[in-house]
DNA sequence: GTGAATGCAAAACCTTTGCAACTGG
DNA sequence: CCAGTTGCAAAGGTTTTGCATTCAC
């Protein structure tokens, strides 16, 4: 996937900015996350790759996605693959996840709020379940001894 | 794990209301959960459980969960282990989560709601990523030709 | 009694890793 | 040059599946 001129820049620039090498395998990968703006996995951004770059790996691939969420310029929509983690608090409620030791503490939110996100939604989108995730790191302070 | 009689009512309700019998596992996993109100994995969920009741197995507790889940007893944190999807899309948004299609859309945000839901982390959290999914059903119509 | 739920082990799935070969600055 | 990056295949960890057995109603 041919980079225009300007997305090249951008990518070269976030790169170099981040200590990181451009290399042919991680533009055909950015070009190919640009060429078609939708969601997808891993997978399926290795089957376009190949289209134009027969010879590159899935694992390149993995690299490749890391690389550019490092550098901003790309989201990764779920959470990084860790376990998935239950809750049995009924109030609705936002969660927050420690980077660094990987705990999930709930976070209690205003009332109506979860209303007004779902009059964000344009007509025809049923909506069964909202989820606010708040990543970062919190600091030993703030660590409820009940969190995990 | 001992359930007291309202828990064990509010379980037995919920079931019956989904059409699912109440079994001595479901009971056993819905104790756990509740005996200690963090986020554990689904593994350890497991190694609770079998405190009490060493015969159940991994399978069975994957699936008392997801029959909790299913009956809104208790929440899964993170998304159902789908593949990690991707989004080069650099303003802020929230995403839409076909549950029936498995597509993902975008969900523009109205300025300042990022800001507005930082603030109601107390202080000792640095959030360095929020995310908001909305999972449901969109119509045929709603489908943007872009959205996978 | 009978369909639903369980337990076990194996399979499936996505992602990461180890390591030799290559390459970009 | 030479550390960073790639490609390959194999390993890793989580979740699901198939099937015989058991259980709740």
């Amino acid at each position: 996937m041919k980079l225009t001129a300007h997305d090249r820049e951008v990518l070269d620039e976030a790169l170099s900015r981040h200590g990181l090498r451009s290399t042919r395998q991680r533009e055909h990968v950015f070009g190919v996350l640009l060429k078609k703006r939708d969601h997808p996995t891993a997978d399926e951004v290795y089957s376009r790759a190949k289209t134009g770059m027969p010879g590159i790996s899935l694992a390149t691939v993995y690299n490749c996605l890391e690389t550019l969420v490092q550098c901003g310029l790309v989201k990764q929509v779920n959470h990084e693959r860790e376990s998935s983690r239950y809750c049995p608090n009924p109030a609705p409620h936002a969660h927050f996840h420690d980077r660094t030791t990987g705990r999930v503490v709930d976070i209690d939110l205003p009332v109506g709020l979860i209303d007004k996100l779902r009059d964000l939604l344009p007509a025809g989108y049923a909506v069964e379940d909202i989820k606010i995730d708040f990543h970062g790191v919190a600091d030993k302070a703030s660590r409820k001894p009940a969190a995990a």
